[in-house]
Parts: structure tokens; sequence; C-alpha cells
RNA sequence: GGGCGUAUAGCUCAGUGGUAGAGCACUGUAUUGACAUUGCAGGGGUCGGAAGUUCAACUCUUCCUACGCCCACCA
């Protein structure tokens, strides 16, 4: 007896829609077959057009043409972000792409779980945005735009500022939008309408907001120190833009003449030092010692005279030098190392004193003390271009004046060879753009104090208002902040926001003073006039009228002209008396310090009071590989915390990277980069998006596997042929809302499994968990959908077409398939809303108007019966054992077979009775009767508590199907034995978990009727 | 030097304190109706090594080994 009341607590597997917004104006064109790596095979397909089409599936499954329809025409509706102006915001931004970019296999990566997590959130009801743009990325685009004067033998100096950033913008409309297409092509529902760029008015304003304002908090101040300089780029860059790397290199031995007579203890009259770079030793101001080191604290305070220069340096005292390195003594160049910049400030020397003596191009200048021999000027500071540089030449003259200590190795002979440096591998900043090696410079740069601004997102992190995901970057994260160093914002470029910042100089008009100091003052203000402002309310100037004002944009200009032009300034007497020219700092800000502001400048901040950002800020999530924690994440949460006061998103998902298929990482110089673009061609958009999904387990890194992103295409044709399948039998799309009613128990059963689905894959993307979502979904469509399901109800519609169990199928089934539609559309959007549109068009001409992709989640609030669940189960346990015999026993597949079963439990005959059709087909069993078998061979099968008996007179061999009884009995005696001995021990029954012993109790039951069962059926052999 | 991660079937990877799973590959087999981009059945792992905790360890702890990544430093 089945009871059918399973379905009354089902309501709510809704196909409600949503309302989609009204479609933008502009209907999007993209050209077909554009060149150059197939970003655009869009065509346009008007919605009038498919809505006519035939519904019938074709045969084959083509997504490239799938694709390009259906992406054109959710944007050109307005699908991916309907009007929702009640619903629950859910948001996230995505991380902003160079404007220069194409899509790389990373990108995919990260955008493919963006656009799962909003495409699940949207049919959720929220009102999702995803937050979309791309990012000025000053360097590289700057080099981008050079790189291409240079092919046209062209160079950026032939301009001016102006006409070169005039030409940039122009790249930038013609060339930026090729990611934006690409990520079309992936599928994404971002938000285009509101697509953003870093250096849109509305974003460059709040970027220059910021800045004044955290200059007038004094959290961004103008310091003159070491910076990391990239001679190539010509350009300061921070600490993270520089990656150390090991390069084979020298360590030079060097003696340092003691002056005046002084020597050593043990008598020399030199103290050794050694360095790798020897070339900076024409900028050394002192030599260090450790202040223990007994050797050298005679000589403290007295001094060395330098070889080539024959600069006079103090000997120093310091920590810093490590009594058991080398000779224990260290040459100190404040103006080209890190640490000894430290040293030489310890020892009294200001930064303004210390001595420079490379250029921006890294080329050797003369020092302020002019002791550098010419012969130095103008070599690049180390070999290029196989001419030597200021270090073989340092060495050469060393050597020649015999200051070279030489070093000697011995062979495993004995002999001695002596060699003018020791080799070693030394670790060396290279610049992560240009390539080259950084120069420590001193300049002046402008800094962030990133040690202030690092305390609130600390503590957002300790207090769990920051969850990041997975948790083990906790750690990596502290360490980092922890230990934040000023962060240097100034880049030498003319593309990027300028800085709000202008140089002052006073003079008098009279001439007398009139002379261009050096910077006498910087005023911060977002405007020139606002800056100007700031000077005219000065005490001096309250007597009305301001300063006449000069304004130059370089300072070569002002030194030019400011004298003939405040000549020839018309005005009146009184304003003449002073004036003032002003020359724009001309750097620019660091992108990242631009990108920072994404999650809220791309929502109307800084005005608080912009629905947009009320409404999506704090944003929800933010999803971005590990790669980016420091330069990206952890900025947003400086600036974002400090400026908003809010956390800029409550979780912080971390994705590892993809590597090529052997575990490298990808670059271009390796050359095993995997293009996204050509496994979409080769596989689908989402295939490769299931992929990685699939792969995106937490805390891992993916490797490239063509052939699963194959498997995964694999399963999409699937799909598409059981919808096939269904549309044969008459299958369409759900006519109510809810889960049919249902009386069979294959279809209670289906409904069950479904309702088992959508919990899981719930729970998965609860906790982000990619990997488990993609394979409950996968299994649940292949396995149990079409591998049973489909089959289990062939039967039904084998017999009349009107009758009620094929009415309540087609109902059931086509609302199943729904489902499934709509809890795969996060992951393969393309495939499912064609699929959902031509199974709609069976019953309903209109489903075309409402797309899956604002289809409603289902919501299981199912209770199934138990006695249908179990029924199916039986039948599958049934059918997967008589197969397996079959197949041992080498009984062909298709044969018929008549069974027996001798003492069918209530479960048995029941299912025997109502599923004789799905037993006769899937298990080739028929008749089945219940009772004893007439004596003779048969072969023993068992599902559940019941054996079944096929008689098979003349084919079976009886040997062969004793062994296999034989081995599952052994298998069955192993697992109950196994089970008996661990409950036999007292303390297992005693001290483990009651649930544990309740399951080994039920186990062994199990396996001991199993035991008693095969025992049984191996007597009948006999 | 500091930190993190990973070692599970031939390969790529999930996994849980109660003696292991997926995809691919492999073996056998099936083929006039959804699907060979397929179906069915199957083989294959003492879960890197050692010790400890526990009634019980692939799972927890410690150590070791190998590989990878990040940060700092090597004058």
């Amino acid at each position: 007896m089945l009871r059918c009341n399973a379905h009354a607590g089902m309501g709510l597997f809704l196909r409600e829609q949503y309302r989609p917004s009204p479609p933008p104006g502009r209907p999007r064109h993209y050209p077909a077959g554009r060149p150059g790596g197939g970003e655009g095979r869009y065509c346009l397909l008007r919605v009038s057009e498919y809505e006519t089409m035939s519904t019938q599936l074709p045969k084959t499954f083509d997504p490239a043409e799938i694709e390009a329809r259906w992406y054109s025409h959710w944007e050109d509706n307005g699908l991916f972000r309907p009007e929702r102006p009640d619903a629950e915001p859910f948001t996230i931004v995505n991380p902003p792409p160079n404007v220069t970019g194409s899509l790389h296999i990373g990108h995919a990566l990260d955008n493919t779980l963006q656009d799962i997590v909003i495409r699940y959130e949207r049919m959720r009801g929220k009102d999702a945005l995803w937050v979309v743009g791309t990012d000025h990325a000053g360097i590289a685009t700057q080099m981008v735009v050079e790189r291409q004067m240079e092919e046209r033998q062209d160079k950026r100096a032939n301009y001016t500022r102006e006409e070169f950033v005039e030409k940039v913008w122009e790249w930038k409309e013609e060339s930026g939008g090729t990611i934006t297409r690409q990520l079309r092509r992936l599928g994404c529902s971002m938000d285009w309408s509101r697509e953003q760029f870093t250096m849109d008015e509305h974003f460059s304003n709040a970027v220059l907001k910021v800045f004044v304002d955290l200059y007038n908090e004094g959290l961004i101040y103008r310091d003159k120190r070491l910076v990391n300089w990239d001679p190539k780029l010509r350009t300061a860059i921070s600490d993270l833009e520089v990656e150390s790397q090991n390069v084979p290199g020298h360590f030079w031995h060097f003696k340092y003449p003691l002056a005046d007579g002084a020597t050593l203890d043990d008598g020399r009259d030199y103290i050794e030092v050694a360095t790798t770079r020897p070339e900076t030793m024409l900028a050394d101001m002192a030599v260090a010692v450790h202040p223990g080191d007994q050797r050298y604290k005679s000589v403290v305070g007295k001094h060395v005279v330098l070889p080539i220069t024959g600069r006079r340096v103090p000997v120093v005292a310091d920590e810093h030098a490590d009594p058991e390195l080398g000779s224990g003594a260290v040459k100190i160049t404040p103006g080209h190392d890190f640490n000894d910049f430290e040293v030489g400030k310890r020892a009294g020397i200001a930064p303004a004193d210390m001595l420079n003596m490379l250029d921006a191009e890294a080329n050797v200048c003369q020092t302020a003390d002019r002791l550098i021999p010419e012969e130095f000027i103008g070599l690049h500071r180390f070999k290029r271009d196989g001419k030597d540089g200021a270090r073989e030449l340092v060495v050469r003259r060393l050597k020649e004046q015999g200051y070279l200590i030489p070093h000697i190795t011995r062979t495993k002979k004995g002999e001695e060879i002596e060699q003018d440096s020791e080799p070693r591998t030394i670790a060396t900043p290279f610049g992560d753009r240009g390539g080259v090696v950084i120069e420590p410079w001193l300049t002046d740069q402008w800094y962030v104090d990133a040690e202030k601004l690092a305390q609130a997102p600390m503590q957002a992190v300790q207090d769990g208002d920051i969850e990041i995901i997975p948790q083990s970057w906790e750690k990596t994260f502290f360490h980092w902040m922890e230990n934040i160093q000023p962060w240097c914002i100034s880049r030498q470029l003319w593309w990027g926001h300028r800085i709000p910042a202008w140089f002052v100089r006073f003079y008098n008009t009279d001439g007398t003073t009139g002379t261009l100091e050096p910077v006498s003052e910087v005023i911060v203000d977002e405007t020139l006039e606002g800056a100007y402002e700031q000077m005219i309310y000065r005490p001096e100037y309250e007597d009305g009228g301001g300063p006449l004002l000069f304004v130059y944009d370089t300072m070569q200009e002002a030194e030019e002209r400011w004298l003939s032009d405040v000549l020839e300034s018309p005005g009146p007497e009184a304003t003449k008396r002073h004036g003032v020219v002003f020359v724009q700092d001309p750097d620019v800000l660091d992108t990242w310090f631009s990108s920072g502001l994404w999650p809220f400048a791309t929502l109307g901040w800084p005005d608080e009071s912009a629905p947009l950002y009320q409404k999506h800020y704090p944003n929800d999530l933010l999803i971005s590989g590990f790669d980016i924690l420091f330069f990206w994440d952890a900025r947003m949460m400086m600036q974002g915390m400090h400026l908003t006061g809010q956390v800029p998103w409550p979780r912080l998902y971390l994705h590892g990277l993809v590597r090529a298929a052997d575990g490298s990482k990808m670059s271009k110089s390796k050359g095993n980069v995997v293009d996204p673009l050509g496994l979409i061609d080769q596989y689908g958009a989402d295939a490769l998006r299931f992929f990685m999904a699939a792969m995106e387990s937490q805390g891992r890194d993916i490797k490239m596997d063509d052939k699963r992103v194959e498997g995964y295409r694999n399963f999409a044709t699937k799909l598409w042929n059981a919808t096939r399948f269904c549309q044969s039998n008459g299958i369409g799309a759900s006519a109510t809302l809810a889960a049919p009613d249902a009386k069979l128990a294959v279809n209670q059963w289906i409904i069950g499994e479904v309702a088992e689905t959508v919990e899981a894959l719930d729970t998965a993307m609860a906790e982000l968990r990619f990997d488990a979502a993609a394979d409950t979904i996968y299994h649940f469509v292949w396995d149990r959908f079409c591998d049973w399901y489909l089959e289990l109800i062939k039967p039904v519609f084998a017999g009349d077409a009107d009758s009620s169990a094929a009415v309540e199928t087609r109902a059931v089934a086509g609302w199943a398939l729904d489902q499934i539609l709509v809890m795969l559309h996060p992951f393969m959007p393309f495939i499912t809303e064609e699929l959902w549109s031509k199974q709609g068009a069976v019953n309903d001409k209109n489903r075309a108007n409402y797309p899956l992709i604002t289809a409603k989640w289902p919501e299981p609030q199912a209770s199934v019966s138990k006695d249908a669940t179990n029924a199916i189960d039986w039948v599958i346990e049934l059918t997967t054992a008589t197969r397996s015999a079959r197949n041992e026993l080498g009984i062909p597949p298709g044969k018929k077979l008549a069974a027996y079963c001798p003492a069918p439990s209530d479960l048995a005959t029941r299912t025997i009775e109502r599923s004789a059709a799905a037993i006769e087909r899937l298990a080739r069993l028929t008749p089945v009767t219940l009772g004893e078998m007439p004596s003779g061979p048969a072969m023993q099968v068992m599902a559940g508590a019941d054996v079944f008996v096929v008689p098979l007179e003349g084919v079976i061999d009886i040997e062969a199907e004793k062994a296999r009884l034989a081995k599952a009995l052994e298998a069955s005696a192993k697992e109950a034995k196994s089970l008996e001995g661990r409950l036999g021990n007292a303390n297992f029954v005693e001290r483990a978990k009651p649930e544990a012993v309740e399951k080994a109790r039920a186990d062994h039951a199990h396996h001991s009727a199993e035991v008693e069962r095969l025992t049984t059926a191996l007597g009948r052999l006999e």
C-alpha cells in the first residue's frame, strides 16, 4: 500500500518568476568573427526571433550558438540586475581587471566563482548587484602605450603630458574593452549598465578627496627616504611591487685603509669590508663595526680613507654590523641601501646630507662632494649590453691599486685557486613590472601611514567582523599587517590620478627676493582654486587682495617663465606685492590607492546618502585570489574601514592559482599559459565554468586538466539528451508551481531526491564549498535522474499515454527537470537557460519571456514517504545485484529470467507487485514468483533482506556460481567477524559513543544475516 | 631565519575519530529509439614515514622526509 500524502507538504518548489526590469533602450551588438582570440563571437538575436523558433531540440548540442544568443538576451533585457527595490540586497564587487588585460585562466576561476554566487543569490530573490569595471592600471597601461609608440619609432618624450594622456585615453577607448567582452563570453552576469572605470570623473573625485582628507588627518605625508626605485620605468614602487629573486652573483672583499696612521690591534693598517655591490662604495659614508667587537674597539671614532674617491669617512659602532659575518666590518652607503640608511641616520647623518651617486636610470652621477673621478660619471651601475659598468670599473681600479683581497679556494687536490671574488647566490630585488633590479634611491615621496590604518582591520578580523575563508590565511594576514611599513603611493608616471598637491614658491614682485627657492611649501587641496583659497586666507593677506597666482605644469617651465610673466602681468599695484607660483606635483597615485576604494566609491561614495551606497555597502562577500590579499584586499579593509567606518565586507574568500597541467605556474615566458577562450571554444563556457567550480576546494591551487573540462562538456551533453528524451515523451515544463501530486513510488522517490539535493546544495553554497556544490548537482543529474529515474519511468510510457500513471509521471518528470535546470543554472547558465526555454515552449508558448536567470530557487519543505523511497532503493539494489551476478556468470545482460522469492519481506511483496514492469525492464527478471522454486540449478541474488533464486537450467556454471557466492560469503563473514570483535570489547561498548555502538550492532546484525542467507544459498546448490 | 600549505587508487583530487570516495585512465561487456560526448559490470589504495593520545587514527598531537608558496635577511 502506497500512501501518497508526501506531496502535501511540498508546496514550495515554485516556478515563480521575478519581473525583469525593462530593457535598456540600446541593444548591444557585437562584431561577429572578430579576430584575435575569438573574444567577440557574439551575434545579436532579438528576443522576438527566438520566441518563434522551434522548441524542438536539435540532435546536437552547440554551445557557441547558445552562449552568444543568451548572453545578449540577458544583457539587453536588464536581467543581470532586475528591479527589486524591496528585496534584500546582495552585493559583490568584481576585482577590476586591468584595462589592458585579457582574460587569463585565473580570471576565469575568479569570475566563475563570483558568477555562481551572484546567480544563486539572484535566484534566491535577492537584489543582487555585481559591480564591474576596469582599473586604469597606471604602470601597465602606460607601458602598453609606450611600447606601441616604440614600435612606430615614437616615444613619450615627443609629447606633452597632456598629449600623452590623451593618447592613453584614445587607446583605452579603442582597445580597453577586450577583457569585458571576454568576461561576457564566460557568462558573467555583472551589472554592465553601471560599468565603472577607476578614472571616471566620479571615481577620480573620490580618490582626490581621500588623498586630501588623509593628508589633513596626518595619515598621508611627504617624506625623504629611500624608496624602491625602478630605473627602467623611472618611478618609485611600493614594497609589494618588489619581487626577490635568487641570482648568481659575487662577493668581493676590500681593504679600506685607516687614516692618520691608525692600526688595528693585530697591526693591520686597514679594515676589511665585503660587499656584493662594489659600485656603491663611491658613495660610502662610513664603516660600521659592532659595538662589542674587540677587534675594532680601538678604531671606532677614527677614520678610513676610501680608495678611488679619497673620501674620509668615520668608523662607527652600530648593532647592524654582525661580528660573525665576514670580517665583522661593513661599508655604509646610506643613500643606496636600506640598512645603511638606518645606520647612517643613527650615526647622525640627515637624509638630506646622504650622498647620492646614481641618477634616475641608475647611471653614475657626481656626488655632492664631487669626489667621484670623472671616468665613472655616466657609467651604468653594472654591466649592460656587454659594456662594463661602474661595478666592473670599481673592482678593476681597486685591484690595480691593491685594495682587492682575492678569494682563495682549494681544490680537492689541495691546489689554491685565486679569484677576484667569491661566487654567491644573492637575493636580488626586481621590479614586478619593469623586470630590472630595483635601486634603493633617496627621493621625496608621498607615504600613507599604513600602520595606523592597519589597526582597525586587524581588530575586525580578530573579532570575526571579517571572516577570512579559508581561515588559514588569517596568520599570513596578521603577520603582514603587524609588520606593515609606510606605503609609498606616489608614482613618477603620467597616467593616473595626479596628486592634488601644489608646490608653492613665493616671491616679491620687485624682484629683490624673487628667486625660486627649492620647495618652500606644499599645499594639498582637491582643486587649484581650493589650494589658492587656502593661501589668501592667510594673515599676511588679510588686508585684501591675495598674491598674484602663476600656475605652471612643470618646474622647468616655472623656472623659465615666471620672472617675465610677473613683469608682464597687469593688475593693480596692491595685488602685485606678492606673487606665488604653483606647480602641481607631477606624480600620480599608486593604482592600488584608488582601487582600494572600489567597494564604496563605485556605489556613489563619498555621497553617503547615495541610494546604492546606502543599500549595498558594506558588500556581502569578496572573492579574490590570495595573490592580491595584500595589494588589494587589505588595502580595501584599511581604506574602507577608515573612510566609511564599516568593514567593506564581512566575508573574504581567497582562492588559489590555476596551474598548468604539470603543476607549474603559468607564465608567458614559459609558454605554458592556457587560454580560457580556447577552452570555451572547444568545450563551451558551461563546461569550463563547471570545471572551475568542481575543482575549487578551499585552500588549494587548481591544476589544469583538459580531460576534466571535456568530462563536464559531456555532462552538459548528457543533460541535453535527457531533455530530448523528456520532450519525446511529452514531458514539458511543470504546469504547477509545487511538486505535482505523486502516487507512484518512483515519482515520490525523485521528489525526495530533489529535496535532498537542494538541501545539500544550499549547505555547500552557504559554506562556499564550490566543489561540493558542483559534485552534488552533477551526481544528482547523472546518477539519480538520468541513470535511474528516467530508466524507471520508461515502462510507464510504454503503455497507455493517457493513463493516470503516465499523466502523473509526465508532470513529475517535468517538474524534476525544472528543478535541475534551476539548481544547475548558477554553474551552467547557458545550456540550462536554453533547455528551460525549450522545455517551457512545450506547454507554455510564452515561456521564453520568463527566463531561467530570474527564476526562483527551490525551497524544499518536503517530507517524502519513506515507503516509496525504500521501495525504489530496493528495486535499485535488486537490479544492481542481478546485473552484477549476470556479468560474473556470463549470462547475457538482456536475457529475461524468471525468479522466485522463497521468503519475501513485506517490502518485497509490495514492490514486486507494484514495480513489476520496472523490475522486468531493468533487472530483466520476469515473472517474479513469491514462493519456492522448483529444484534445479539456480543463481542467487540478494536485495535487502530478500533472496531471489533464478533458475538457470542449462545456462549456469554451478561451480562459477558457487565461487561467486563463496567470495561474497567470505567478505560478509570477515565484516561480521570484525564487528563481533569490536562488540566483544568491553572498552568499546562502555566507552564509545552510544550511536557508534548502536551502528556496530546494526551492521553486525546485517552482515550476520547476509552470512546466513549466503550459506543457505550455497546449500541450495549442493 | 619566520610563517603557511600539500603528501589518499596509474593521473587529478574530495573526505570523515568507527578500517576509504569521485572524475579521468584501465579491464570486461552491451548497440535499431535520449545519449558511444553512451549504458552496464569490474579491477585497483597497509590514506608519505615514525612515535604518541584513544576502546578505535586516513582523520588528533609531536617529530621526520619530500615538494610548493609567502615574508624577512644574507653588508
